[in-house]
DNA sequence: ACGAATAACTGATACGAATAACCATTTGGC
DNA sequence: GCCAAATGGTTATTCGTATCAGTTATTCGT
């Protein structure tokens, strides 16, 4: 035998009926803000009634009346998949549930049509906004339709400078990166990065002008002997490290522009029978968690802050989000692990 | 000047207007499944208004009227976050929108009380149905609340057996590893697990079993001094890959029951100059996308199918998901790269 | 040429909650 | 003792959509 299954629950009405009160009543009596007077005894019985009959609120009925949902859209072209970035998705959904909100989400991977169809949908659902959050750091088209409500671009930058952004601030993270190398006492300070400074991509440039500004403000000229351009995986870390490691005038510290990049360096570091931090101490970017605590030593790296966007991105939402272009540049924290020492003193 | 943000779009009554008819002829030609008759002329006509508009149908008032939402409820205890599961979020996703619906999506870090709330805020919106969702596979409790729509219990198993579940085939998957180890000629398989057999974590047990099932059908005993127990970690998979290979009789073939476990295992090798799979093969499990394809050479491992189920719970929930207790058992496949070849001839 | 059938559309209502406006008792002030 | 104010509710309406039950106007069969 099929389990009888309630498909719509108890209604207001419900609720009114049982506890001998009119509908209007219990709405009152659920609502208020302490405002309106009702007796003791009425507001009991009507709480009772809720109770007793496992009342839940129809959502959709609220929202009819009122407007406006308490639904967020979140609006990823790859978050929610991509392994390290799902911690967007839980910075958002906290703050949105401190305001009693949840979150409609959706990954397009990239495809517009599926994006606007998807967007459609958000918005028949009178969200209360959306978080368009990109994959990664760069700076992206968002389409039109959201600019029907509070919209803030996550993790990237809105390319036409209308909807607030909240994006990672790379150049305070190289610079933190470098001068946590220079404070150790080291001169000799390699990066490797991962692309080049044609691309544009914000992660690249920012951490290497962090870089520069840090090896500047110490007086240390930056030397292209010391600079590599890498495309962020290990393999490029590997071979970059190698080439750097073994030139007439090794670095005592590298930076690597991101995790992966620092893998590739601890292997070349390995077959040259190299030890970290004794010989060359080396920080990454990105906390990656399935990389970087495993590593041995455990990578000295900058962490995006992903949990923290995810967090204000939502609300600038709530707080009703102009469309004013304004990008917010959020810190990334040194993690500090076992990667980094002061440099050999030289014999 | 603040842009002017008008909060609730144009309704059937606009369109109606504009196109000179009623607005139940606009909801009539706007769903009419073909069933009822208009004119060309009068659809063209409201269609145009649509466009000219920008009508959305309000998803609320079209719930309400209907009694069903075109929401599923995603609710996981950490699965967003989880670094190698948000698949699972995509594969549900794709399913769900396939069919025009969305995910209403919360992760609750495994407190019961976010847990229940949010789940109750999930039944006020009335979804079509919930996915509760587990970090990783084991049995677990699951709130009572589900019952009230059709609900699937997702890469975990409902411990009162009461929802449908979606699981992977863990011992098929540790058939499967073994089985292709032996094919590839080794009879000295060894396995480190990622938990002890009493532990009953369905991961540990089912994978063990599936080892213990392909070395019993090929005829070769299990020997305990082949067999050890980790806790998952790389450290672990360091310490019993070296202690395996430097015994007396040491494997040729190591089957590590997670992905994690077998790095360290690469690092064992490493450590004692044997490579990899010229001495030594290698079948992992998981195929974490950040570290599996990276290790040096490529792991040849078991995939967990996490979009495949995704996809397959979405589509119970579709059809109605009935509270049978069923578990669905999903394949792993194996994903070849390079950590596996035939043993060397003994000399 | 007349009733029936059909085509093309409209009016009214219900879904469930919120709320403005109203009504009926008490209580209070003087 | 009478009007005003406070107390404790209720009625009616609204949000936007779907749909049932009509209502015209036209066409058709015989």
């Amino acid at each position: 035998m099929a389990r009888s299954r309630p498909r719509s629950g108890p209604t207001m009405h419900d609720v009114a009926a049982a506890a001998g009160v009119s509908q209007a009543t219990v709405s009152l009596v659920l609502n208020s803000a302490s405002g309106s007077r009702f007796s003791d005894e009425t507001r009991q019985r009507v709480n009772d009634a809720v109770q007793q009959l496992g009342y839940r609120t129809n959502a959709h009925a609220k929202t009819l009346r009122e407007g406006i949902s308490g639904i967020i859209g979140f609006l990823g072209d790859a978050v929610a998949t991509t392994p390290f970035a799902g911690k967007i998705i839980e910075g958002a959904q906290e703050r949105a549930w401190e305001d009693g909100l949840l979150l409609l989400t959706m990954n397009t991977g990239g495809d517009k049509a599926l994006e606007s169809a998807s967007l459609d949908s958000m918005l028949s659902y009178k969200v209360a906004g959306v978080v368009y959050a990109g994959m990664y750091h760069r700076r992206l088209d968002v389409p039109e339709a959201l600019e029907a409500v509070p919209s803030v671009v996550l993790n990237s930058q809105d390319r036409k400078l209308r909807l607030p952004s909240v994006a990672p601030d790379e150049e305070l993270g190289g610079y933190t990166a470098t001068r946590h190398l220079i404070e150790a006492g080291h001169t000799q300070v390699a990066m490797i990065n991962i692309e080049t400074l044609e691309s544009e991509l914000p992660a690249a440039v920012g951490r290497f002008n962090g870089y520069t500004k840090a090896m500047t403000e110490a007086g240390i000229p930056v030397s292209s002997g010391l600079v590599r351009f890498g495309t962020g995986n290990e393999d490029d870390g590997f071979t970059y490290a190698t080439e750097l490691l073994t030139s007439g005038n090794p670095p005592t510290a590298i930076f690597c522009a991101n995790d992966r990049t620092a893998w590739g360096a601890y292997q070349a570091a390995a077959e040259l029978h190299l030890s970290i931090p004794g010989d060359v101490s080396i920080v990454g970017f990105d906390n990656q968690e399935t990389l970087a605590p495993h590593l041995r030593p455990g990578l000295t790296t900058l962490e995006l802050p992903f949990v923290e966007m995810g967090r204000r991105a939502v609300d600038l939402i709530l707080q009703g989000a102009e469309p004013d272009g304004r990008v917010e540049f959020m810190t990334c924290p040194l993690i500090e692990r076992n990667s980094v020492t002061h440099p050999k003193e030289k014999p």
